[in-house]
DNA sequence: TACCCATTAGTTTGGTTTGGCCTAACTATA
DNA sequence: TATAGTTAGGCCAAACCAAACTAATGGGTA
């Protein structure tokens, strides 16, 4: 591997270590260290349909309903969701996240976020800039 | 969350999804997209110690022998691990990795490596020395 | 030297818990 | 009667365990 390569890679797996961490810290802050990767699928599709009922996330998750219970059932334990009954359909259920719920689906950009606010503590405004203008040509 | 963070924010998640979507391919290309976390974290302690037996990486990961007798047999299922007796003590067996093995163990770096060559093709040399320099400072 | 026995390494047996899935039958509402 | 969600009961895989087993080693002693 060319050293300049190297070199990227050295201070690129340093960056990811950090929001490592920060992803960590998060799992643990809120006591759900043990989410599997599923759980996690689950509460990001909840995060992305909006107002969505156990028919709805059974349809998008490609499950069965009961299923789908029992996972909502695992995520109120968690105190990662709620139940929320429709006013106008007494049938109709909506499954909400709770704040935790909401970092947990969320929890790869909020460890993003934290290690953003690292990275700008430690560069000046010209820097910050100048690394937006490089990265932004390679996405 | 100010625009300059906001930017960085955006160039960043880009990277970050141009590495998961590496990370991805090796799992798939080595037909192992199922791996769980803890069968990668184990395939992690088989790689960082070398000859390693069944009673010291009982030791290592904190669990009973047999636990580790069943985590080596699916392994060597998967085609990621295969067992060596020694030749001075018929009693040892050695633990050692396929090429898929270490690939598994390693394809956090693995993938990173894909993306740097991307962003190296993306960039010129002068671009990739400026960015080596801003991110050391952050590390 | 040869045998026996305790020790060590790993395996087998049989068990548990948890996650993640299902169908069929049920309840409540529309 | 149709729809939404739940319950009951079942399946399988992953990840753990203790206890009992097998095979190899390495003394110690007759």
């Amino acid at each position: 591997m060319p050293a300049r390569e190297e070199h990227l890679f050295e201070v690129f797996d340093r960056l990811i270590a950090i929001k490592n961490e920060c992803s960590s810290a998060i799992f643990s802050e809120c006591g759900l260290s043990r989410l599997t990767v599923k759980q996690i699928a689950y509460l990001k599709a909840i995060d992305e349909h909006h107002d969505v009922t156990f028919s709805r996330l059974a349809e998008i998750t490609r499950n069965s309903k009961p299923t789908i219970t029992e996972m909502i059932n695992r995520f109120v334990r968690m105190e990662c969701a709620y139940r929320q009954k429709s006013p106008d359909d007494g049938r109709i259920v909506y499954i909400h996240l709770t704040e935790k719920g909401r970092m947990m689906a969320n929890a790869e950009q909020n460890a993003l976020n934290r290690m953003i606010e690292k990275m700008v503590r430690a560069l000046d405004e010209k820097e910050v800039d100048l690394l937006i203008e490089i990265l932004k040509k390679v996405g």
